[in-house]
DNA sequence: CTTGGCAGTCGGTACAATCGAGTGCCAGAC
DNA sequence: GTCTGGCACTCGATTGTACCGACTGCCAAG
C-alpha cells in the first residue's frame, strides 16, 4: 500500500518536484528527461498509468499530463523527502532574525509569523502559549471609575490578562485593596485553572467582588482562545489562481479560532504535514499545512505553521518550519 | 472648476450610479434609458463629451462607454451624495451588535471592524484610542525571575501596557516594591507623555530602574503604535480581478503602521473620503478610503474606516461609517 | 439646442483549422 | 520478460477570420 518499487518513487518524485515548480501538468517526455530516471518516455507511460491507477497521479483530462493526488504529496513527503537544510540566505535571515529579536513575547511571536512567510512565501501561523500552564504572578484590581474596576493578572511566561467588572453599587478604593489582597494571597502561585476563591471575609460585597474575579478567571482559560499571530496573508492572493479560493481561504485565516483548531488538531494527530482531504477542513481543501510544536525547556507551549496550496515546496517549507520551531524554542529558554 | 450644470451632474450621477453597480464601462444608451435623464442618447453624447474633456470621465479605448476619473467620484461624493439611511436591515444588525456589545474594549474594536467590513462588503480598518491622553491609573512592577520584572501600567480608558525590564544583577522583591511605590507617587494620575522620574533616593540600583522605567513609559507613547484591527480583508479578493492589485493591496493592510498614517493623514487634512490618487499611497492607487473619528463626550478617540475599490457603493459605505462611529462613541461613553 | 441618422471604431465572441503535448497500445528488440 | 520505438488518437490551447454589437463623433434637419 505505502510502499512503491524504486523507478516508480523516481517517477512519482519526478512529477511532484516538477509540478511543484512549474503548476503545469507533466507528461511522461518531461519525467524521462530527468537525469535521476535513466528510461524512456514509453516507460515512464506505462510507471504512471499504474501509478494513476494506484490512486497517487490523476490526469485533469485526456492527452494532459499527471497531477498528484493528495495521496501522491503524502507519499512524496514521507518517502522521499530527507529534511534538507535551509538555504545559505535564509539560514542567515534566520539567525538575524533571532538575534535581534527582543521584547515583549507578543512583539516576537508576531514578527516570527512574518519571518516564517517570507522563508516559505505562504501564510504563517504562530499560536502562543497556551494561558493554563503559568501560573499566577500577580493579581491586582485597579478602580476606573466608581464602579468599574479592572483586573490585572500577570503569569509567570510574562502574559498579562485583564478583565472588567462592573458592580452595581460604588466599592470605594479600600474595598478595592482588600480584595486585591484577598486575592493575591491565594491565587499567587497557583495556576490560572486551579483558581479558588477565598474563604468568605464577612463582607458580602467583598465576597462577592472576590468571587467573580476568581470565577472570571477560571472561565477565562477555557473561554479565552490562544492568541495567534497570522503573517503573509497577502501571499494566499497569488497561491491560487481561482478567486473563489484565495476568498475563502482569507475568510478562512481571519476566523483565528477556526485556524488555532486545525492545527491543534494536525499536532494531536502527531502528524506534521496535513495535506488537501486530510485535515477534513473543506474551505481549506486545496491547501496543506504544516506544523511544528515549539517549547520551552522541551515541554510543548505552542504551535507554528505555514499554510500554502497543496502543490508547495515541502521540502523547503519543512526545513524553515523545523528551523524556526526549534530557534523559537531556545530562544524562549534564554529570557 | 467644481461646479457642473444640472444635466450634466445628472449625467455623471448616472455614469457613476451605473458603473458602481455592474463595473462595466457605460454607454450613452444606457444613461439616456434612465427616468432622471430625459434626453437623447445623442444629447447624453455631447455631455460626455465635455465631462471626459474636463476629467470626471475617462474612456478605457474608442467605441467603449464611459468609467468615472477620480475627479468624478470626488464630485459625486461631494455634490451628488446626500447621506441616506441605511436600509432596514443593516440598521437592525448595527443596533443588535451594540446592544450585546460587551467586554473589554479591544474585543469591542475588533467585532466593530468585522460589522463594518460586514455592513459594507469591504475591507474595515478601526483604530483605538490613543495612549497619550489617558491618564495613568496604576503601575506596578512584577518580578518574573529574578533579574527579569514587567512593568503593567493601566490607565484611565481601561488599556493596559506591558514592558519587560531585565537588570544585570539580582533585584529582589523588595527593591520592586519599593520601585513600584516610588512610580505609583509619581505616574499615578498624571498621562504616559508627561511621565518623569521621581527624585533621588541613594539607592544606586533602585534609582536606576525608575529612571528605566519611567523613561520607558514616556517613549512607549510616540514609540509604539496605536492599536488596529482590520476586518474583511478576504472580501478585497472579490473586488479586484487582477491579482497583483489584490496582493498589494493584501500587503499594505498587513503593514497596520502604514494603515494607521494613511487614515490619520486623511483625517488630518479634514476629509472624510480619499479617492484613489489623492491619497497618494500608490500601492492603493485603485483604492477610495472613508474615514470618520469617533470619540467619548465629543473629543476625538480613534479612527474607523473602510477600505473599498475606487468604484465602492460611496453612499451606502458613507451612511455605515457614519451610524458606525456615532454608535461607536455613544457606546464608549456609557461603559 | 436637441435629436435622429449614419459612418466608423474596436473589443468580444463564435467557429474552424491547426498545432502540439500527451496518452494507450502494440509489436519488435534486447 | 522487460523495455522501447512507433503509431493512431485525444483534446486543450492557439491562431485566424469573420461577425456582431456597443459604442462614439459628426452632421444636418427639426
Amino acid at each position: 500500500m505505502d510502499s512503491l518499487d524504486d523507478r516508480k518513487a523516481a517517477v512519482l518524485r519526478a512529477v511532484v518536484e516538477e509540478y511543484i515548480e512549474t503548476a503545469q501538468p507533466v507528461g511522461s517526455g518531461h519525467v524521462a528527461g530527468r537525469p535521476d530516471v535513466g528510461v524512456s518516455p514509453a516507460t515512464v507511460r506505462n510507471e504512471m498509468a499504474a501509478l494513476e491507477r494506484d490512486g497517487y497521479l490523476a490526469q485533469p483530462h485526456t492527452s494532459a499530463g499527471r497531477v498528484p493526488t493528495d495521496k501522491g504529496y503524502r507519499f512524496f513527503v514521507d518517502q522521499l523527502t530527507r529534511l534538507g537544510p535551509l538555504g545559505p540566505s535564509e539560514r542567515l535571515q534566520v539567525k538575524e532574525f533571532f538575534a535581534q529579536a527582543h521584547g515583549e513575547l507578543e512583539q516576537m511571536l508576531h514578527d516570527t509569523s512574518r519571518l516564517l512567510s517570507e522563508l516559505t512565501s505562504y501564510a504563517a501561523v504562530v499560536v502562543g502559549p497556551p494561558a493554563e500552564a503559568a501560573t499566577i504572578r500577580s493579581v491586582q484590581l485597579v478602580g476606573l471609575s466608581p464602579r468599574v474596576a479592572l483586573a490585572v493578572t500577570v503569569l509567570s511566561n510574562g502574559a498579562v490578562h485583564k478583565h472588567t467588572f462592573e458592580w452595581n453599587e460604588d466599592v470605594g478604593e479600600e474595598r478595592l485593596g482588600a480584595a486585591t489582597a484577598r486575592l493575591s494571597g491565594v491565587l499567587v502561585g497557583s495556576t490560572m485553572r486551579s483558581a479558588q476563591p477565598p474563604p468568605p471575609s464577612g463582607d458580602a460585597l467583598l465576597d462577592s467582588m472576590v468571587d467573580q474575579v476568581a470565577t472570571a478567571l477560571r472561565a477565562a482559560v477555557s473561554e479565552e482562545s490562544d492568541q495567534v499571530f497570522v503573517g503573509g496573508t497577502a501571499r494566499m492572493a497569488a497561491a491560487f489562481d481561482a478567486v473563489e479560493t484565495v476568498r475563502s481561504v482569507l475568510d478562512t485565516l481571519e476566523h483565528q479560532y477556526v485556524v488555532v483548531s486545525l492545527l491543534r488538531d494536525v499536532v494531536d494527530r502527531g502528524l506534521s504535514v496535513a495535506i488537501g482531504s486530510e485535515h477534513g477542513f473543506q474551505p481549506l481543501a486545496e491547501c496543506a499545512v504544516i506544523v511544528a510544536p515549539y517549547g520551552r525547556q522541551g515541554e510543548r507551549s505552542g504551535t507554528i505553521g505555514v499554510l500554502g496550496p497543496t502543490r508547495m515546496n515541502y521540502p523547503q517549507a519543512l526545513a524553515a518550519v523545523a528551523v524556526v520551531s526549534q530557534r523559537l524554542g531556545s530562544r524562549l529558554d534564554e529570557g
